[in-house]
DNA sequence: ACATTGTGAATCACCTACTT
DNA sequence: AAGTAGGTGATTCACAATGT
């Protein structure tokens, strides 16, 4: 079964083999500079919490480097289901031979995969999977939750539901790159009127003005 | 005691397929 | 072609369990 797999996604990996080499000619840096040899060490942390997979692994900012991402995962995860893997486990439950086993085939997919050191990237992209596919069955109630993790039902009440802190912070910037603006527009227009009275798409639509400079000054959003 | 990790729920953003 | 709905991946949150 895995190895149908294997043979069907042979071409699928020459292409993302040469889409790669290409993003990193392009970018050496972000991939590293180096060969197949390299042994990059998984971030501290959560994956999705402190740091991102995607990002970790250098294969965002570029169209070509998301698509190769793209790619490994649905690789990655068509053989965690084709291997038998019980995703409905937690994670720690299931048995190491079998996440090696996929870990190992995924390596050959994707060599790519061979530079994080003990294929941290491919587990945490079959993790990210599998925790996803539970939190959808749990929610129509086509799996039970663990007793174990009832009470992360209760934290649900208490989780705020309007927006993440990052999300509340670029808020408040944008709130108060706002005002700036309009007293700065309002001084300006004092001025200007007084010049004349022309000057009507001068931007003194407030959500205008917010997407023209909504990338420029981001400096303070520390929470 | 403190820090880190693991987890489910909620939410957002993006993509794809379908409908009009 | 444009709009809509559903699916999927990523991120954030809060807490318990575990490790140091």
């Amino acid at each position: 079964m895995v190895t149908e797999l294997l043979e069907k996604e042979c071409d699928v990996n020459q292409a993302l083999q040469a889409a790669l080499d290409e993003a990193e000619t392009t970018a050496p840096q972000c991939t590293g500079q180096d060969t197949e040899e390299e042994d990059i060490p998984q971030p501290a942390g959560t994956a999705g919490t402190t740091f991102s997979i995607q990002v970790a692994m250098g294969l965002v900012s570029m169209v070509k480097k998301h698509q190769v991402y793209q790619t490994i995962l649905r690789t990655v995860k068509d053989l965690a289901m084709c291997s038998g893997m019980s995703w409905e486990l937690p994670w720690s439950q299931i048995p190491a031979a079998e996440k090696a086993k996929v870990f190992q085939i995924a390596c050959e997919q994707h060599p790519f995969l061979k530079r994080f050191h003990n294929y941290w990237a491919t587990k945490e992209i079959i993790k990210q999977y599998f925790k996803n596919k539970q939190g959808h069955h749990y929610q129509n109630g086509w799996l039970d939750v663990p007793k174990k993790y009832s009470h992360l039902a209760n934290n649900s009440h208490k989780h705020s539901t309007s927006g993440s802190r990052v999300k509340k912070a670029k808020v408040i910037l944008v709130a108060k790159k706002h005002k700036k603006r309009v007293e700065k527009l309002g001084r300006k227009r004092a001025n200007t009127i007084s010049d004349s009275q022309g000057d009507e798409g001068d931007g003194s639509n407030p959500e205008e003005a917010m997407i023209v400079d909504h990338d420029k000054e981001d400096g303070g959003d520390d929470d």
